[in-house]
DNA sequence: CGATTTTGACCAGCGC
DNA sequence: GCGCTGGTCAAAATCG
């Protein structure tokens, strides 16, 4: 799959109602070999189903952790093995472990974000060590000393989930209804564009996200994000002011929350954010990608595998 | 004045 | 072990 793909997209609204951001891509641990891409046909897998019919859960769950990824990946064929081919693309394009050129992420036949971590579950691990870092840093003046807190123990650090996306905007910081503070930017290596990291603000919300621009593309914004949302969309909280969100989004986040967001995000702007008549033009009927109600992953996963097995 | 951004420094992990 | 790079921290600056 080449760039030049995605360039030939149809042009739309972005859900949140920007002038011209447009979701091209996005790439979800659900579909580690099937980047989700607009007005694209998506390929089988080769040699593989895409998932076992057996496993039934929801996008809710799989975001929120209370689906072992473990399990997961499982059932979606994952391949987050080291010696995986597909994980290999993953480094390749970056996104597994840092985020890399929209060049690589289109041209890697997977550009899963799914970084080889064990699971969700372990999220509360990995919020424990966060807020235990704080308390750290105060004992002892030799700690007051370190700018940076240094674990006693060598523990091999748990990565969240990714996602990422790749989007049409001129802004590198797209609105998507939670708050983010922005801690740190860096450099990319063969990239004229810096990386941005944002983390949200809410308390005790250990999301983060960090984006950048392609480099081939310097119109595309690659975002991805890394955990789960613990907590309700706050523009839905401000009842959805100004319009600025998509219908769907406003209902989605309710209760939903952040993979309903993120799935809104994925959702074409011509169907007026419903998710539920996602139609490309350009596709014959059985390539069009028809989405459930609420954009349960189990609905979604199941649209897939329906049409995937033989 | 609190919240947010900027920015340089530091750390961890990985490849060689 | 060393160097490179991604990721994070935290003080300073800036913003509203």
């Amino acid at each position: 799959m080449s760039e030049e793909n995605y360039r030939d997209l149809s042009h739309h609204d972005h859900p949140f109602g920007y002038d011209h951001h447009e979701i091209i891509q996005s790439s979800f641990p659900f579909f580690s070999d099937n980047p989700f891409v607009y007005n694209q046909p998506v390929a089988p897998p080769k040699n593989q189903q895409w998932l076992d019919p057996s496993y039934n859960m929801s996008f809710t769950d799989c975001l929120h952790g209370s689906v072992d990824y473990k399990t997961l990946s499982r059932a979606f064929d994952m391949s987050c093995s080291p010696s995986s081919p597909i994980d290999d693309n993953l480094k390749k394009a970056g996104v597994g472990e840092s985020a890399g050129t929209a060049e690589n992420l289109s041209t890697a036949n997977s550009s899963v974000s799914c970084s080889s971590n064990e699971g969700a579950g372990d999220e509360e691990s990995a919020k424990s060590e966060k807020e235990k870092q704080p308390q750290g840093r105060e004992d002892g003046d030799e700690e007051k000393s370190k700018k940076v807190n240094k674990p006693k123990k060598k523990e091999k650090r748990i990565r969240e989930p990714r996602f990422a996306f790749l989007t049409k905007s001129e802004i590198d910081h797209l609105e998507d209804g939670y708050r983010w503070r922005k801690y740190g930017q860096k450099a990319v290596k063969n990239s004229p564009y810096p990386r941005s990291y944002y983390r949200c603000t809410y308390q005790k919300c250990s999301v983060k996200k960090h984006v950048e621009r392609s480099v081939k593309d310097p119109s595309t914004v690659i975002t991805t994000y890394e955990g789960q949302h613990n907590h309700q969309c706050p523009a839905t909280l401000r009842g959805n002011a100004a319009g600025m969100f998509s219908p769907f989004l406003a209902s989605a986040s309710v209760g939903q929350s952040f993979p309903q967001a993120l799935l809104a995000q994925l959702l074409p702007p011509n169907t007026g954010g419903d998710p539920t008549s996602i139609v490309h033009q350009d596709l014959p009927p059985q390539q069009q990608l028809q989405l459930p109600d609420y954009g349960l992953l189990q609905d979604l996963v199941t649209s897939f595998g329906n049409k995937q097995q033989p």
